[in-house]
DNA sequence: TACAATTTTTAGGTTAGTCTAAATTAAATT
DNA sequence: AATTTAATTTAGACTAACCTAAAAATTGTA
């Protein structure tokens, strides 16, 4: 079995390498798992002796096969128990990840099935975020930055590329929730600001930076 | 916060000083926490560093009142994520506990709380256990191992002070669950066996062993 | 291409939790 | 009370995960 910590290195793993493309450096791993680089190149070594990942000394990390789907199994687990704690416990959408952050390393195959089958085999965590099946597969479907959009488009919300707890407060006060239709009404040429009609009804004006972090599905 | 380990040097001595008496030898918490002496020599130093416990050299261990409030919190959330396996999951009453040995350290008093409540405010796990309060109060009942019983008597079964797998299973097999109602038809004086009527339906006799580990309330 | 800046690795240490073997204290037995 | 036995502690070491500071490699730039 692998350790806490070593879950956590795949995971960031995980995470960076669906970002960035594929190949993940020593630092950009050290800044998101809050460690130094030294630490995460002794956990590199120790990974890639266990063949989780492999990894070129200066040149960075990828997960293996076998990295790959414990590090898929570990999302599936905190994504799972972030619908349990918001459909059936009642927490809102941002005040679950850090629990989810412990509850993802419970270790048992017949919990999480058992818990999956409960929940009603969700496909979607409470951010949008697709939730792997029992083999690591994942069915992302394509979403765009309301960034990206130009007067007229419309889109409904399917997705959050930041998940800290103000931004989704932030997101939940203004009526900008999972599921809401959105039709892009003017783009601020000086700085980027958009103004939307959220489900035909409210009007609002949002940052450049705000749109670039929510994610509809057109 | 106190580490995973610690915690369960905490429970130990929580459980051992409520079966034993008060103080807690450095052996007794070796053998349920499958460390040598040495380790916990170690360890009874450091919870005694915290307050957690009083601890005299070559005497013993007890928990103080805060170390006793840290260790009951631990069994509460046992005990409460195993009423959620089996009452929520569909688990039986002897897969549970490995689980629950990790989803105790879960750390987060919300989460506890509104579990507490999706569940009903259970009084007791799916052994009998009671589950202590917020507060860490403990409301047991006075029970009876069916060993000290007599001809005649009557009792439900209301615990188990054996957790193992093979012999809940044993019990469940034999209809020997929670709530059934026993009637003492015969002791063995030879070798102590007990033989007993199971909700006036089926008579069955069991060994003295068995005896002294089921629980009834008269 | 040469030098500077940045990134990454190595070297050497620390802490928590564990172990074995030896020493010490307490308990039991003669 | 003396001696043997059992329980407990101490001493010394190990591993995982972390750190800082220094060295090495890579990358960017003049
Ligand atoms: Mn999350
Ligand atoms: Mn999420
Ligand atoms: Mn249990
Ligand atoms: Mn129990």
């Amino acid at each position: 079995m692998n350790s806490f910590t070593e879950e956590n290195y795949l995971k960031a793993i995980f995470h960076l390498s669906a970002e960035d493309g594929i190949v993940v450096s020593t630092n950009k791993i050290s800044e998101t798992i809050n460690t130094t680089a030294a630490s995460v190149t002794d956990m590199l070594k120790k990974l890639a002796e266990k063949k989780l990942i492999s990894y070129i000394k200066y040149q960075g990390a990828t997960l293996t096969q076998s990295g790959r789907q414990v590090a898929a199994a570990i999302v599936r687990k905190h994504r799972l128990w972030e619908v349990f704690l918001v459909d059936k416990l009642g927490f809102k959408w941002d005040e679950v990840h850090e629990i989810a952050e412990e509850l993802e390393h419970i270790n048992s195959e017949e919990l999480i099935n058992r818990l999956d089958h409960f929940l009603g085999l969700p496909s979607n965590d409470p951010h949008g975020d697709p939730i792997p099946d029992s083999q690591g597969n994942i069915n992302q479907k394509k979403l765009l930055k309301v960034s990206k959009l130009i007067p007229g488009q419309q889109g409904s919300i399917s997705g959050v590329s930041e998940h800290s707890s103000v931004f989704l407060q932030f997101l939940e006060k203004s009526g900008l929730t999972l599921g809401a239709n959105l039709t892009i009404k003017d783009v601020m040429p000086f700085d980027g600001s958009v103004t939307l009609l959220i489900n035909d009804l409210k009007e609002i004006t949002i940052s450049r930076e705000v749109a670039k972090n929510i994610l509809v599905m057109i």
